[in-house]
RNA sequence: GGGUCUAUAGCCAAGUGGUAAGGCACGGGACUGCAACUCCCUGAUCGUUGGUUCAAAUCCGACUAGGCCCUCCA
């Protein structure tokens, strides 16, 4: 398996720490919102990665947080914390805002297929672990005391600009107006880990530590929920590549020095989903979520193709036009599956061989799923391939694609067929009677049964929907 | 200003040195009462410009355009 890795920035084969194993870990949502579909798209990202690693023979263990407190808006007049905006927005208590929308997180991942983590950890369950690693980074001198707050000092810690790039005299502070420049801090780079005397004071949800009441800096979330389930090390860390800087570079930097040593060895980042403006998120452009695009039409899993079809690093123009095309591939791929023969023959092995070489060496190389998707226009064209033989490859690649490619049967209530197979032959009477009015009225009463007819050659077609 | 990434047909997009995959849309045709579905046919020399090479979309340089990050963001 090859993978990006922007800690070196090469693509490098992926080697674990331990033989079979992953540990991989994804930021998760800050739930005080529906997800946007620019999110969305990491975590399409992330459950190929996932499922990829599980292809190929990998025992993968992941973990996601939710964050469910803290993140400062970026309203410099009034600095709410975005879930107390939520909830006065939406009337609701933090904690009840909180817990809704990671509801509604969770039913967007179902319907996209994306795998549910087996860990889902809340920021808020774990404010004692990230009190233990502040203490320790305080007693090895890597954090301070100011203002009442703790913060991170970045001079103590020679890496810090690895990740990003960055360069400690180039990096401007409060490029952007609104951002107040903390002046209580050493370094302008010095990150908060924990606040007791914060300019924002209408935080609600307070701890006690041993600084006070309070409550914890954005980044050492991540680090302590990572370092509590998964321990000392860490294979694969992911996230959108606006967290490359600060967030993941000051995990990077909180988790080494409180651990003594490297801690992340890969570190992946997905490109962002834009409009024609640029990017899309939950201040910029149009506010999109997966609702709204299913009340505008479209299949949830259009959407996931749409992203498969192009490289997880690269920018992703949306538009409707690139919807539109999506939704009419899956639907065009999915007919055509439907038309494969479901009876079974003999597999032919050599061909199936070939084309499972292809799959893999593609989700391999860095995930080029968009060749996968080719792959499989390709296979459904192959002669050499029986209907059997295409429907096993099918699915096989989604296994990884997800993609409901091969659809279960569904239980058919046997008097709803009896009865569909009745007006089914009561239409072609009348065709037969070019009686069309009435057998068009009898198309449309199926359809709305659940079922879609094809007129073919051999007679008509029953489809369900 | 610094960092970083990108630039292939109307749209999405693969391609990492040997003369441009695939999909969608459009158009043409077969099938159909019509429609849908399905099938067949049809399109680009790869942002511009130098260079390296027998050979470059693919490597190097310059230029141009654009995205993202520089303490809210996936």
């Amino acid at each position: 398996m090859k993978l990006y890795n922007t800690l070196t920035k090469k693509v490098e084969v992926f080697e674990s720490n331990e033989p079979g194993k992953v540990k991989m870990y994804t930021c998760g949502p800050t739930v005080y919102h529906y997800a946007h579909i620019g999110n969305i798209r990491t975590y399409i990202f992330e459950d190929v990665l996932e499922k990829t690693l599980k292809y190929i023979g990998f025992d993968v263990q992941r973990v996601m947080n939710i964050t469910d407190v803290g993140h400062m808006t970026d309203d410099s007049d009034d600095g709410e914390d975005k879930i107390l905006k939520a909830a006065k927005r939406d009337n609701m208590t933090v904690t009840d805002i909180a817990s809704f929308y990671t509801k509604e997180f969770i039913k967007d991942i179902d319907k996209l297929n994306i795998n549910k983590p087996k860990i889902i950890s809340r920021a808020t369950d774990n404010i004692d672990q990230y009190i233990k690693i502040i203490e320790v980074l305080l007693n090895k001198g890597y954090a301070y005391e100011a203002n009442d707050n703790i913060y991170f000092d970045v001079s103590k810690y020679d890496d810090y600009y690895k990740l990003s790039g960055l360069n400690k005299d180039e990096l401007l502070v409060g490029v952007r107006d609104e951002v107040d420049e903390d002046t209580f801090k050493h370094n302008p780079s010095d990150f908060g880990l924990w606040f007791t005397n914060s300019k924002f004071d209408h935080q609600k949800l307070k701890w006690d530590s041993p600084w006070g009441e309070g409550y914890p800096g954005w980044h050492i979330e991540c680090s302590g929920i990572c370092i509590k389930y998964f321990g000392e090390d860490l294979d694969i860390h992911c996230g959108g590549v606006d967290n490359i800087f600060p967030h993941h570079t000051n995990e990077i930097a909180q988790s080494e020095c409180y651990l003594g040593h490297k801690w992340c060895n890969y570190w992946i980042h997905s490109g962002h989903l834009n409009d024609k403006n640029g990017k899309m998120s939950k201040s910029n452009g149009e506010f999109l979520t997966l609702n709204s695009l299913i009340k505008r039409g479209y299949n949830p899993l259009s959407y996931r193709l749409l992203c498969l079809q192009s490289h997880y690093r690269n920018n992703l123009v949306f538009s409707y036009e690139a919807m539109d095309n999506a939704q009419n591939t899956y639907n065009k791929l999915i007919n055509k599956i439907y038309e494969l023969n479901k009876s079974k023959e003999d597999l032919n092995e050599t061909v199936i061989d070939e084309y499972i070489i292809k799959f893999k060496d593609s989700i391999e190389n860095d995930m080029n799923t968009a060749n996968v998707i080719t792959y499989l226009f390709d296979l459904l064209k192959d002669d050499r391939l029986n209907d059997s033989s295409k429907l096993y490859l099918i699915g096989e690649y989604d296994k990884v694609l997800s993609l409901d490619l091969v659809k279960k049967k569904k239980n058919i209530n046997p008097k709803l067929e009896e009865k569909i197979k009745k007006l089914v032959k009561e239409r072609e009477t009348l065709k037969r009677e070019k009686k069309y009015e009435e057998a068009d009225r009898i198309r449309e009463e199926l359809l709305n049964l659940g079922v879609k007819i094809n007129d073919t050659k051999e007679g008509t077609e029953i489809v369900w929907i």
